[in-house]
DNA sequence: TCAATATATTTTCTCGAGATTTTAATTTAG
DNA sequence: CTAAATTAAAATCTCGAGAAAATATATTGA
């Protein structure tokens, strides 16, 4: 047996198949969602979707349930579900108040994380370099790849948080930027600033230094906002 | 027409009737596992529920994946729903997390609330007195009302913040902690301390201090961790 | 007696059809 | 021609029955 067997999960982290129908079609709206295929404020009409997500009624409500607990979808009284709207308002809430979760947890990781964590860390740092040396090299079909090893990196930041409620919201905050962020993408690909902020997050990690840590993590993801701010409103729909 | 109705409600204040079946369930399923009628661990079979709850199977399974949202019930794979567990560590963290949120709101509050949102914090304050005065008299069957009103005392006072992440997570984090005070409360009862905290808060909010309002809001929070603390732990399960 | 397999029961999960409510279209009165 | 009221259409919400899975029980062999 491999030592690095013993750690958590990263590398080839799928979170875990969908043991029901039900949450399989959860997981493919909540991607379509994220990614644009239903844009904001549409309405969502059961009997439209359950073919082609080819599932039965019940099941594609249950579906929009669980999208409604992470605020991609909102359910209204007795008029069906829609797309949650978005606007830049919104965006800065949601960026500030995941400043504040996750500036916390990265402090409480720094402070409870052991060796086993700073590696992690390390691995996921570098997951996440090969990404973007992939992308610098034109071959933009990496994206998706790019995205879900940022989103484990930051992840990987905090898991040594005893917190476990800062995590969870974290999470569902992290979903709801990156909407946000497909949208940015577009027209302001990554750019090497994003690699040495990741690169002074980690060097600030390993030396424990929360203050370093935390800020240079609040400007991280307010840059973010900047970029979100380029967009045209007419596109925020 | 009065002045007062053009101000949010606060008084008569029923969070709107549930316009569903399924959303009905919910609210009376999820009063029921704060009060602790399901104890913490319970298992939840539908079979066994559709019929006290007076609905069908897909309904009531509906109000069960609300309750994931609000993480009072936990969905199992394939193996049904369950009751969320309790544990001190859990609470400690729900606690943390809240004072975390819970201050930042309040901040943002005093910087940005108008004199409507002074009334509304007076008014609070007032059917909170009023409900202390009430149970003071020896009279138990108001716990109940105590409970609604200190609810929203606890909103009221975060109600002008901008941040709608902030107050919806704390609306979360306050359902979770009411399972455990509600542990607490039978052998505490409220303490004149609590009225006095609340007392600072109302002043430390109309001079617009921040610094006192949230140093004494923390301590209120955390005050009711002490209170649980004294719990047997063969009572948490 | 204990472990492992096989059976039986229970429970969850899924589907399609019917009843209510909402939304859109049409008609009618002013 | 506008606005209210009536009618028609669509969508949501709800229910009960059947299929799949998991748990509990019983049986068999060592």
């Amino acid at each position: 047996m491999n030592d690095i067997a013993a750690l958590p999960d990263i590398a080839g982290s799928q979170p875990d198949e969908p043991k029901t129908l039900a949450e399989a079609a959860y997981r493919r709206l909540r991607r379509d969602i994220i990614e644009g295929i239903h844009p904001p404020g549409e309405k969502l009409r059961v009997e439209h979707l359950k073919d082609h997500y080819a599932v039965g009624a019940g099941t594609l409500r249950e579906a929009l349930q669980l999208l409604v607990t992470d605020a991609l979808v909102v359910a209204q009284g007795q008029r069906g579900f829609r797309v949650a709207p978005i606007s830049l308002d919104d965006f800065e809430d949601i960026t500030r108040t995941r400043v504040l979760l996750e500036t916390e947890a990265l402090k409480q990781s720094i402070e409870c994380g052991e060796d086993a964590w700073e590696a992690n860390v390390v691995a996921a740092f570098h997951m996440l370099s090969r990404a973007e040396t992939k992308l610098e090299e034109g071959n933009e079909g990496n994206r998706e790849e790019w995205e879900l090893r940022n989103q484990t990196f930051h992840e990987v930041l905090i898991s040594a948080s005893p917190s476990r409620w800062c995590r969870h919201f974290q999470n569902i905050l992290y979903l709801q930027s990156e909407r946000y962020r497909r949208l940015s993408l577009f027209r302001q690909p990554i750019s090497r600033d994003v690699h040495s902020e990741h690169q002074a997050i980690l060097d600030a990690v390993l030396a424990r230094d929360v203050e370093a840590a935390t800020s240079i993590l609040t400007e991280h993801i307010l840059r973010t906002l900047e970029a979100v701010r380029q967009i045209p409103s007419d596109v925020l729909s």
